[in-house]
DNA sequence: GTTCAAATTTGACATATATCGATTCCCGGG
DNA sequence: CCCGGGAATCGATATATGTCAAATTTGAAC
């Protein structure tokens, strides 16, 4: 309520969980979020793209990674792609994934009042 | 109660997943949690509880928010304390359950470059 | 056009998960 | 001590998920 969702397409900024309760719809779409998160596998997907060169991984760069199949990691980054963690895009015979940003900062808004900045180190 | 099923003991507090890959122990100790929140009534739980007066919901005050039975509700909180994103003390007859801080703050600095609301500039 | 390599889709299967009803546990009150 | 109510556990079941092998798609090179 307090939160115009209007057109945003999901962002609802200014209510981490901790701030009111989530509205089941809120909730139905965080929870594809995290569940797309809820897998060893994917998180290591997700942090190997991130972490490549470029911002961008081809899946070949990735299979090499794990002890599974082709098809299994195509699976999980499926998984990911349909909850709008990642995004790709096919180059000649390659195709490449890269992280959408936005994605991982809502849940990390969501999650807690901002941790006030990493100040790693 | 106030158990937690020996987890803890790593807190890697300033590795996002878009600096460095996750080793498999670390992702596999963050996707427990992810999933944990990979539901949405276990979201809507922790909602519930984090937003509830004092920081902590009896199981009484939780039942009522869903369309489930009491079994099922309190599986997902058994969910969510073994993931050790909350806690849980019986008092009398009722059992009162708390969110840890610690854990969301893990996992939203995990999840990028911690948003730092407004400091970022 | 044919062939080859990269990636996804399909089909199948074993395991995990969400949910419920019935039962059990725990505690306060008579 | 027994009873009643809140909560967790148990046992069962339907659905979802992770995984692979086989088949299909896509584009490049010959």
């Amino acid at each position: 309520m307090s939160n115009q969702t209007g057109q945003d397409s999901g962002r609802w900024c200014c209510s981490p969980v901790t701030g009111e309760p989530l509205s089941g719809e809120q909730a139905g779409q965080l929870a594809t979020m995290f569940k797309a998160l809820g897998d060893p596998v994917r998180l290591r997907l997700l942090s190997l793209i991130a972490a490549h060169a470029g911002g961008e991984a081809c899946v070949c760069d990735l299979t090499g990674a794990f002890d599974l199949s082709g098809p299994t990691i195509s699976h999980h980054l499926k998984v990911l792609r349909e909850a709008g963690l990642i995004a790709s895009e096919r180059r000649a015979t390659w195709v490449y994934y890269w992280v959408l940003p936005e994605a991982l900062q809502q849940l990390s808004s969501v999650l807690g009042p901002a941790p006030a900045a990493a100040t790693r180190g």
